[in-house]
DNA sequence: ATATTCGCATAAATTTAATCTATAGTTAAT
DNA sequence: ATTAACTATAGATTAAATTTATGCGAATAT
């Protein structure tokens, strides 16, 4: 089989496509370099480079090897990282981006958890509205963004989390579960601009941005809008998995296409060194929210 | 940096937890086997084994790399593969089980293009239901499959694929949008059992498997409905993307919460050796679908 | 207590592999 | 033809992996 020494120089050559140049970003002398090509090429049978072609090309066997290599390299880079934070009793840092409505409950639910299962790992957790969160990770400014789906990004590793109802708070009301017709004479509390509970509730509630509500108040937390609930009347929408006051009665909304829910999902990179720590987080938030419940609406929550 | 032979060494070491026996699957002496692994761990800086236990047992530091390792000897893995697969011109087979009211389009609109993409590829494709394909997928029998979501299983990897939009095909309605209300005196045509199609048509028109259809007739393909609706009138749900007739006119259904939609996703292992070309078939179907339709409702459609 | 056995480490010799210097072969441009 | 730019080959050198033989320590048996 091929070392990774070989598989680097590979990748150089086929980087530089010249043997003169590669060899010295090999820090090899340049015969060095040709044999060990040569004797790599031997070693998997077929020729990895046309030497036929100036510049230098790869063959077709070439170009299906060389993402293996890197995937190779990649996963290579990960033990020298894995050795540099035990060197160092470095903390490996993990930062988290994660819009404020699901923060609020699986921070409280989860961090305990996560620092158990993760000893050595150093959590920084940000609370960012959907559209900062994506803006954020795409600076690479983190390592995963936990927020509400759906996201097609090919770009990224998208892991579906679990779905969570979206129940209405609305004291006023009598029954256990309302339809969509009870909402339509009823005030609702919408959260600030940007989070996008706001954007489905306005869905929901059949407004726009140019309605105007009669009171303009917009909260930046659901605590806060479920005490002007309280106090004023009207209603609003929170996620199943909300920590409320116990003594609040939260109601379902019964749609003829099911319960409203909205897909929670962790987005991250698909070459993160930091891989392992965070398919740990992912499975505990799939294990502590993931139990499947019967006859949710998925909604395109942004 | 530490060789993949040793690399290999550590790994049957840690399978085997014994100096003499692990030599021996190494096909090396145990001196010989001593000496790599006391070198790899000086290389690594870090023990990767506690001798000082009966039997021998895995430091922290070695438990954390030892996934590492397994990742790189599938990866390496997947060089042999290559290579075998280039001397006897053998074609890498890929498994592909895909629900059928997806496939009824998507294999016309991208089996050519997946030819082109992955020519050195045999694509064996085969139409399951929801049901049958997770259970043909949990028995490793296909490297892909093609469903609509939600899904979570921490075993398989999900990709989101794209949103596709549920139309309705009701010739006697005169609007361009229908509301729900709408529907309520029409017949329905359903699906026959399996189809997640079906259990979703089901929900939407407020039916259970007891209330007795007028027509008690259920089609296995989308086609034979529509031709029934346009015969005996009624109504049947379309995806959007399917390939009927070209003068028979869909419908949007308005709901409160959006026009019904359901997500489709790929599943597949994590560690599947033919997972460069599986991504490429998830990526040109993320192409080809994935345009970002606004104020869709994503259902629940199992 | 003292052999005996089991399991791993060390030492020295041997084999194998990687690298270097020096040089020769190829191709394309002048 | 001559040169310049690259790549390949040869032979010597150095480094690394492996083997055989042996030593050390702890548990077990006599």
């Amino acid at each position: 089989m091929i070392s990774i020494q070989q598989m680097q120089y590979v990748l150089i050559l086929s980087e530089e496509l010249q043997f003169l140049r590669a060899s010295e970003r090999c820090f090899v002398t340049q015969p060095t370099l040709s044999m060990q090509i040569k004797k790599a090429e031997e070693t998997l049978g077929h020729p990895i480079f046309d030497r036929s072609t100036t510049p230098l090309s790869l063959t077709a066997f070439g170009k299906e090897l060389l993402p293996i290599l890197r995937e190779i390299m990649v996963e290579n880079d990960r033990i020298k990282w894995l050795c540099e934070r035990q060197n160092n009793s470095f903390k490996e840092e993990i930062k988290i981006g994660i819009i404020p409505t699901i923060a609020s409950y699986m921070i409280p639910d989860l961090f305990g958890e996560w620092k158990e299962l993760l000893p050595n790992v150093q959590l920084i957790i940000e609370e960012l509205r959907t559209e900062e969160l994506l803006l954020t990770m795409e600076n690479k400014q983190l390592d995963l963004g936990l927020l509400a789906g759906p996201h097609y990004d090919p770009r990224v590793r998208t892991a579906p989390l679990f779905q969570e109802e979206i129940l209405i708070y609305a004291p006023d009301f009598e029954g256990e579960t309302m339809e969509l017709l009870d909402l339509e004479n009823r005030q609702p509390w919408l959260l600030s601009k940007g989070n996008c509970l706001r954007t489905q509730m306005m869905a929901f509630c059949k407004l726009n941005d140019q309605t105007p509500t009669e009171w303009n108040y917009q909260g930046g937390n659901l605590d806060l809008l479920v005490d002007m609930v309280t106090r004023f009347g009207g209603y609003t929408l929170v996620p199943a998995n909300s920590h409320l006051n116990a003594n609040i009665q939260l109601k379902r909304l019964h749609s003829p296409s099911g319960f409203p829910a909205r897909e929670v999902i962790g987005i991250f990179g698909n070459r993160s060194l930091k891989k392992a720590s965070i398919e740990t987080l992912l499975r505990s938030i799939q294990l502590r929210y993931g139990q499947q419940v019967e006859g949710l609406n998925l909604l395109n929550w942004k």
